[in-house]
DNA sequence: CTGAAAGCGCTTACAG
DNA sequence: CTGAAAGCGCTTACAG
């Protein structure tokens, strides 16, 4: 049988609510009585049973987290993050996997409101009106990471300011002298951000847009390469004078390359080359590319202040992180 | 104010112990009763406090699980399959972070045990013997993945099977035709397994064995690519007409690669290579790395089987997870 | 089929 | 400084 905080105070020879003073750092406990329990406590091995302790309505200092897939290495790395900074404020991180799925967020949701958790981070899939009800419900703080709630949802964010890392890229590829520029599309929303960016730059640098896409999905790797390799082989036959190609993600650029190397050409000589993501791979030789560092691990204690702010009752406003951009040998100057 | 199972019970016009009865699915309740309860619950939006019902010493049907880098991808795998089995079984993942420090793994076991945990997955990177002690003096099942406990400790352990997986490559290689076969070591403990595997593959075979190894880390990328450079220029010095690698990771093979492209030397035309691991990059065209695949995931679920039958009472064995050979193209046959 | 009462292990005014 | 007692929100024999 585990042990109560009876069987210290028996041992002790104290009353149960000294045994809990002492436990809980209450001054008006003699020296001498708290040292003789604290030691009865380690001796015993004695852990309180933080059930009990937690029934009435105390804050149980610790903080949900969803991630829709635990297999990204982008979501591990601000887990991380925020594990970290949380862990400084003293609080604990309970993580669920929900798998992209709608009912795998509300069962989330529920849980935190069983288990009385603090704060939530999430990072919803669909807006649905069943979600936003669900949070409504919540009585405690809730920040949403990676993606924007809908003007009806008054809940803060946090992201990546996709649009601003686009746009310093898109510079840097013009700072080394390009201006017939292609651009493929990154099939989400993040992708969205990019190519706005991408056309405003045109508007701004009086530059032709050229824009390639592909319907293969692009957000595992053997697929990505195949949609990069699709859409090079559109921009290339109708735009064959494009001497540089900013792709919406660093797995694309892998894609082009190899369409490049079919074609005999290579990458920086031939056609330069500039994505987004600085994954594993990137820095690798074989590619080198310049790219842009998203900084989730920097975004992830971010998100741990902001939600500790929220927990605090103060007001906190959505924010966007910047990216860093990450000069490697994939953009010729020309 | 946060409902109580009384306003339930106000609310519907019965007893408190009706409303417990209908939530958690008794039999001695008229029909009618329970379908009202549940209508009141439903309307109300009453959500039990855990804290309250586990106060006894009831299954928490929670589980912890320690993870030393959660930016590792393959613990990212293996978590996501234990966390996917789990959940199957009704169980939820408490996830801490223990950033490999021995004061981290103390402390979540301490957790556990506040949280009166039913199970826990760890990974410990020492075994002191405060952690042989706290592991002790638990009263919950408890199975270590990817490391195997020393002797004195009782703990059942799943991990890769990093001899066969080294073996079986190794017996590829030499179906392919190479006899001059070398290896660089992996700097770690999986790294000495494959080194025996290699060693024993040697004798049996009747081959010279031709190890080289370098002391710069291996564990992430633009470090390893430096060990693999290193270790293959003396691996080529010392054994010039050396026509098969096999390396402890992908990572290092990234760095022959690269060693072998400053010769001006090329893969698979001039020398044949080998990895473990089978990463995000290795399937590239650039790499077309023949690799073992570790199977991180499967051996999650394997984890979460084992932990859910020592939780049942059985006594559970450790278990060696096989890896699968990959073949691409980074193998010649001679 | 229903509900009053005791109990789970702890905390916290309150009296002494 | 110490401890008896009430209470947290729920569950579970038990009586009716």
């Amino acid at each position: 049988m585990r042990l109560t905080i009876k069987d210290i105070a028996y041992e002790a020879n104290v009353s149960v609510s000294t045994v809990s003073k002492c436990l809980n750092g209450y001054s008006d406990v003699s020296e001498e009585t708290k040292k003789h329990v604290i030691e009865t406590v380690r001796k015993m091995d004695y852990v309180p049973n933080n059930f009990a302790r937690y029934i009435s309505n105390r804050p149980t200092c610790t903080i949900g987290l969803t991630v829709p897939d635990i297999k990204d290495p982008y979501f591990a790395q601000s887990t991380f993050g925020i594990e970290t900074r949380l862990k400084e404020y003293g609080y604990q991180l309970f993580l669920g996997n929900v798998n992209r799925s709608e009912a795998g967020i509300l069962a989330f949701i529920r849980k935190a409101r069983e288990m009385r958790f603090d704060g939530l981070v999430i990072t919803p899939d669909s807006w649905s009106d069943d979600v936003k009800n669900a949070l409504r419900a919540l009585e405690i703080p809730v920040i949403s990471i990676r993606r924007r709630p809908p003007e009806d949802c008054d809940i803060p964010f946090i992201d990546v300011d996709h649009y601003a890392g686009a746009y310093s890229i898109l510079e840097y590829i013009y700072s080394c002298g390009h201006r017939n520029i292609g651009h493929i599309t990154l099939p989400n929303e993040a992708g969205i951000y990019r190519l706005e960016a991408y056309k405003s730059f045109c508007k701004d640098k009086h530059l032709e847009e050229r824009v390639a896409s592909s319907d293969i999905p692009a957000s595992i790797l053997p697929s990505a390469v195949n949609n990069g390799i699709e859409a090079a082989g559109k921009l290339f036959s109708e735009w064959p004078d494009t001497t540089a190609v900013f792709c919406g993600s660093d797995f694309i650029c892998a894609g082009v390359i190899e369409y490049l190397a079919m074609e005999g050409k290579s990458v920086p000589d031939d056609v330069s080359l500039a994505g987004v993501g600085n994954n594993d791979f990137s820095s690798l030789s074989a590619f080198n590319l310049t790219t842009i560092e998203m900084n989730r691990y920097e975004m992830g204690l971010q998100t741990a202040d902001m939600l500790m702010e929220a927990i605090s009752g103060n007001r906190v406003e959505s924010r966007l992180c910047s990216g860093t951009l990450v000069v490697r040998g994939s953009v010729a100057r020309i």
